[in-house]
DNA sequence: CGCTTATATTATTATACACTTATATTAAAA
DNA sequence: TTTTAATATAAGTGTATAATAATATAAGCG
């Protein structure tokens, strides 16, 4: 038998990071645009703990970056994602979001 | 709260089916050739019944095909992989199998 | 300051899933 | 026809992980 190749666990990890549901409908938003983290929690089914789990994933893995502003936090898509990650947004349904309630947050 | 997205599911499905280590290195090993099951059992590092269940799942989701010839199976990737998908195959190392032993099996 | 709002972190729990061992199936060989 | 070899299925187990509830942090506002 052949030893662990580290292009492929490293695919391996990040092919994972995106099978799932949550995180994925998460990038078929921010896919659009930046958003605030207030505007995803609304917009999913489930707790706001969650969405920033989720999120927290995302940029570690590179694929999102944070900007703060005061409480508020937005998130957008990187620039310079791997091919086949750019391959899979794509793939992904254009979502769009109904406009933000929160007039403090999104003017 | 928006409902769940069916493109967003099937396609999550199919990403967390391959971020998984023991799978990825199978196709990177398919990519090159058909191969025997008896092949990939020499060159991972876990059982026959962890390739067959690894198989049967990526046979189920369409990416693999398996030709029977008397006790032996033979897998090779299927044609007619959505673009994501190749763009993964092609992302993965070219791992050369060591040609097989069994001269019954592999001529 | 104390209160509220936005987000993050922690602890816990439940489910999914990859693996192993054991057994079944099927085909060829003896 | 019994045995052996190749593969598949079944049952059971441990670990990873996605979710929640509870709490922490931190900024803005009265």
């Amino acid at each position: 038998m052949i030893g662990t190749n580290a292009r492929v666990s490293e695919l391996a990890a990040l092919l994972k990071l995106l099978g799932d549901q949550t995180r994925l409908t998460l990038l078929s938003y921010l896919k659009q645009r930046e958003l605030c983290v207030c505007e995803l929690v609304d917009v999913l089914n489930v707790s706001q703990p969650a969405i920033s789990q989720h999120l927290k994933k995302l940029r570690l893995a590179g694929i999102v970056q944070e900007r703060k502003q005061g409480t508020w936090v937005y998130y957008s898509l990187n620039q310079q994602l791997p091919d086949y990650v750019s391959v899979i947004l794509k793939a992904l349904p254009d979502q769009q979001l109904p406009s933000c309630d929160n007039p403090k947050c999104c003017e």
